[in-house]
DNA sequence: TCTGGGGTCCTTTTTCAT
DNA sequence: TCTGATGAAAAAGGACCC
């Protein structure tokens, strides 16, 4: 799934599987996640070139079948490069709903195994099994029983590295894929590390690739015998000594099955740019209205809204502002994304995306409500938890604001009906 | 060649209170 | 009241991850 894996994929490592003493953490990766989850129901496209991905105008690729990283497509790449590059791949559009069924399905099992699953997305996430050992046995026989269960219960294939630390267990995984299962043993992580290129290292992208090519380092053992000092000096405090770490193969961080959402946002890349500021707004009421809907969801509610402008030439501006409390109204994001647009002074100028997003977020039922004896607020908290009622019982988009409807002459039978407003 | 959408984290700059 | 220092919080930008 990750862009990662295409810099260093040399097949199933053979051999021995190691010495898993001391490695109580494993990394499980799906193996082409989404094409996988897609074949299960299209047998007839297994070893042939699949792509999912957006088939818009602007679309990228979100996964690609091994047969068509044959030809050099892979993840992030943009939709028109990747059929140039494989003009006979099958292309399929991604359905997130069938994918999120299959990694509960897969969450599940892990948690059946350790209750500490750290997700880090839909197809990939940490186990500790440290306390396992009595009840299931050894990392690596854990590891077996993952792989094997996944395959006999959703007839799909992951690869899975064991390693004394998260950081290696992920390159482990990455490293035997797909398919593979790859012990780093506590006392052989340095012959691992290496002899890997910088770019194997979690938060090497682009940029600090060309950075350290700069200086002349291109793999992790050179990195290491760099000084902490001069790391920093040219990548800064942070980045300068979480890359000495890693290169060490110290990595600290545990295993933490949940951690609380900090920000949620949605965003929206137009078919082709748009500089009508109306078009703009009901855009931002639609991003609103979905963030809205998803913090109620999940029962939080934030202070800080932000909005996202990209233009026509990939600049990006991002506008932020603090409200006094916190909110999960839709109403509350609209009105106040539309103030940061104006105050952007970007009407007229072509956009390309624009985003809403609300951050520091807290459980709702804790924020503070400030019973204001002016504002009309009054009425827009129920309304939209009336929607949400009805979004769950007859689907989102049941109801909407009357922005969104599309006019009758210009629209869809049947798509103009029980209309807010 | 033309770059999605969901996020997190870090750095630098700006703003505001003391 | 003005000025400056200082520090925290907020805002903005950017790299990175899947």
């Amino acid at each position: 799934m990750s862009r990662k894996q295409q810099l260093h994929r040399p097949g199933p490592v053979p051999g021995p599987p190691g010495d898993d003493s001391g490695c109580p953490i494993l990394h499980v990766d799906m193996d082409a996640f989404f094409v996988s989850v897609e074949l299960l129901e299209r047998p007839e496209l297994v070893g042939r070139p699949v792509i999912v991905g957006g088939v818009g105008a602007r679309g990228v690729v979100s996964a690609a079948s091994y047969e068509a990283r044959e030809y050099g497509v892979h993840s992030a790449m943009p939709m028109t490069r990747a059929r140039r590059l494989c003009p006979q791949a099958v292309v399929l559009p991604p359905r997130h709903e069938r994918y999120s069924a299959v990694s509960a399905a897969v969450f599940e099992i892990f948690r059946s195994l350790t209750p500490l699953v750290e997700p880090l997305s839909l197809d990939e996430a940490f186990l500790d099994v440290a306390g396992a050992r009595r009840r299931l046995g050894r990392p690596a026989e854990v590891a077996r029983m993952v792989r094997e269960q996944v395959r006999e219960q959703q007839g799909i294939t992951c690869s899975v590295g064991v390693a004394s630390t998260k950081f290696v267990a992920k390159l482990a995984s990455t490293r035997c894929k797909p398919d593979g299962l790859l012990v780093v043993p506590a006392d052989g992580i340095e012959e691992f590390l290496h002899p890997l290129p910088v770019a194997a290292l979690w938060g090497v992208g682009e940029r600090t690739e060309e950075a350290l090519t700069r200086l002349g380092l291109r793999t992790v053992g050179q990195l290491a015998q760099v000084s902490l000092a001069t790391l920093q000096r040219e990548l800064g405090n942070a980045l300068g000594n979480h890359l000495h770490e890693l290169s060490w193969g110290r990595d600290p961080r545990a295993v933490v099955p949940h951690t609380p959402d900090k920000s949620i946002g949605a965003e929206e890349t137009f078919d082709t740019d748009i500089d009508d500021p109306e078009i703009i707004r009901r855009e931002l009421l639609r991003l609103a209205e979905r963030v809205g809907a998803r913090l109620r969801a999940s029962g939080n509610a934030g202070r800080t809204v932000s909005v996202k402008l990209r233009m026509a030439n990939f600049k990006t501006i991002t506008r932020a502002r603090t409200l006094r409390e916190p909110t999960d109204l839709a109403r509350v994001i609209y009105v106040t994304a539309c103030e940061l647009y104006e105050a952007a002074g970007l009407e007229r100028v072509r956009l390309r995306l624009v985003g809403v997003r609300v951050e520091n977020l807290g459980p709702s039922d804790q924020a503070p409500r400030q019973l204001a004896f002016d504002e009309p607020e009054t009425g827009w908290r129920e309304a939209e938890r009336a929607m949400d009622q009805v979004a769950h019982r007859f689907g989102s988009g049941a109801v909407r604001p009357a922005a969104l409807v599309r006019r009758a002459h210009g629209g869809d039978a049947g798509d103009d009906r029980d209309v807010r407003e």
